[in-house]
DNA sequence: ATTTCATGTAACTATCAAAGTTACTAGACT
DNA sequence: AGTCTAGTAACTTTGATAGTTACATGAAAT
């Protein structure tokens, strides 16, 4: 098993990402933003960095630029970069933009014909949705800041990958 | 578009379960036994009720078997009933049991060695489960009598019947 | 005993959403 | 012009889950 593990791991290098990673993603990378405002990032470097896909790359920030919270430009020494100061980004607007959901619409207890899923469907997407709203709104508390923050006071330079 | 949809769903009489049904399955099939405790029933039947597959009815119930949520019998006229009295079975019950996860594993931020990631995992992650417990709480308060009374019924709880 | 009907379960196939990939076009700087 | 880069459509791969087939086990009726 171990073995398996390992031989999965060297096959083409990093193991990919999981599924739902479009989140992990974003926050990953805006926190790295937040970290270097100045800097602008191609979508490979941030792929690399990810361990994913440049195109996923775009695809997810692409996302995120249709709420303002990234930036982009094409061309020659182009890239992507915050769409606003990171202490006004919050998880919440994140997850808002790419609507996540704790519990998806094809998952949810489907209301019906039958009486005893119209119960269930009543008292449980009630308890649901406020679910969602107290995530959302303890979310909204968590800024970029907050995240590129350094615990320990250990200094991290951030060196650009050399290409060669 | 729309006629290829439509299309799909005439081909087999039905549209399948989506994904995740597992839990509802399970609510809705409890509460139909919580409705006539005295009756056992066949998979084949609560398939047929429920729109899907005698195995997959005998797989979820066999998780649930495992809590003591419902009993089976082998055999001529064998088949499944509760495991004990409905109002002592709560959705936080058939929730557990089927480990159900509001975030499954997958889904999460990974702690990592970037420390942003780091940030984000314990700050997050915190949230989730405060968010996990609150929900298995409120779930422990909804029992299976609950879910099979009919509304009619709770409205005529005020006025008493005058027998006499 | 044999038949019948049900659970129990392994081993497969089908489905579907999401990630990953390829292959382009458009635009901006040198 | 040449070289980067985003933007995007169209496709393939992956992974989780439902659905299916097949058969063994067991209990009751005949």
């Amino acid at each position: 098993m171990q073995q398996k593990l390992l031989h999965d791991i060297h096959k083409k290098g990093m193991p990919k990402l999981k599924r739902n990673s479009r989140l992990s993603l974003a926050l990953h990378t805006l926190s790295h933003m937040a970290a270097n405002p100045e800097r602008i990032s191609t979508s490979a470097e941030i792929a690399e960095h990810a361990g994913t896909n440049p195109v996923v790359v775009r695809r997810v920030l692409g996302t995120l630029r249709k709420f303002n919270l990234v930036k982009s430009e094409k061309g020659h020494a182009g890239g992507w970069y915050l769409g606003r100061s990171p202490e006004k980004i919050t998880v919440a607007d994140v997850y808002l933009a790419l609507n996540e959901k704790l519990i998806k619409e094809s998952e949810k207890i489907q209301d019906s014909q039958c009486s005893h899923e119209h119960n269930l469907h009543e008292k449980i997407s009630t308890i649901l949705e406020q679910l969602e709203e107290d995530l959302v709104q303890r979310l909204g508390n968590i800024n970029m800041i907050e995240i590129c923050e350094e615990k320990v006071s250990v200094q991290f330079t951030h060196t650009v990958p050399s290409k060669s």
